[in-house]
DNA sequence: TTAGGTAATGCAACCCATTTGCTTTTATTT
DNA sequence: AAATAAAAGCAAATGGGTTGCATTACCTAA
């Protein structure tokens, strides 16, 4: 048996965040509950149904780490990409200790939630304040399109 | 006692490694040798003694660093930044497995070369080619700049 | 030492993600 | 429904980084 989807209401998690609550911006949302990657603009762009102006993603996606529904992850190529904060965060105060993958053939970064970074000693030199553990290489979806290509024949 | 410093013939290491032996590329290894820093492209056109053109420099730190002399670190605000290969680097194979610390006063990124990373558990899902530490936070550089402010009376 | 080949420099223009200013439209509040 | 606040749209700027190409400096082999 599939697990049952339940309803999520996008409109009231805006409100509740503070934030108007436009086509948009549901839509926008409802991306991010629905997708286990993270987002880049460009990705927001062309999956929105509408014609959307990069200004208001970029202005949409400030918006949404500043009230803490999503926050910032490394990206490739110096490319921003978003994902959604699935533990509570603060506005502000983010605290995401996981790893995260950069896949080098997509370019799609994942959050790792189950590689904690760990603890480290505090040093003499430098006050840290956070720190981050970030992975590279190839994810299993582009592994198998490579297998399947390769087994195709080509 | 000060520490003496050595002499270091960087036309000699220029030629070892395969590079013209020109007056602003002796300039930038000798800035490298002297900075326990790392260096971005705006440092280095500040840092030189003549108008240098920013292709030059980074077609320099282009083929420094393919050449194992330096290698990249992360920066803030994903701005390019270089240091030096301090261990022996084979080319296009640099193996710098300790973190990284940027600073969000100055925004300089430091070696933490008494910082190992550790080893990671295999993951089912990607194949993991590298990764990396990166912690954030006040150096002391800052920190005591900003205790005499304080101390001033400011 | 010098000619010719290779590497490095300089300049202009370009690329492209992101940002800013400002106006118009849409949502929310009263 | 009017007033206020937030969001969207458009155009243009910003800025780090790159590319193409012509010029100059360096190096090596004769």
């Amino acid at each position: 048996m599939k697990k049952v989807e339940t309803k999520i209401d996008y409109g009231a998690i805006l409100s509740k965040h503070g934030l108007s609550k436009t086509p948009f911006r549901m839509e926008l949302l409802a991306l991010f509950y629905s997708s286990n990657k993270s987002l880049s603009v460009d990705d927001i762009i062309h999956n929105s149904s509408n014609e959307i102006n990069k200004v208001t993603v970029y202005r949409a996606l400030e918006r949404f780490e500043e009230t803490g529904l999503i926050h910032h992850v490394p990206g490739k190529n110096n490319l921003k990409r978003f994902s959604l904060c699935r533990e509570e965060c603060a506005p502000h105060q983010h605290t995401h200790n996981h790893g995260h993958f950069i896949c080098n053939e997509c370019d799609q970064t994942y959050c790792l939630e189950s590689v904690q970074i760990p603890k480290l000693a505090p040093l003499k030199d430098f006050t840290i304040q956070q720190y981050q553990l970030t992975l590279e290489g190839i994810c299993n979806d582009c592994n198998t399109q490579k297998q399947n290509i390769l087994n195709a024949g080509f």
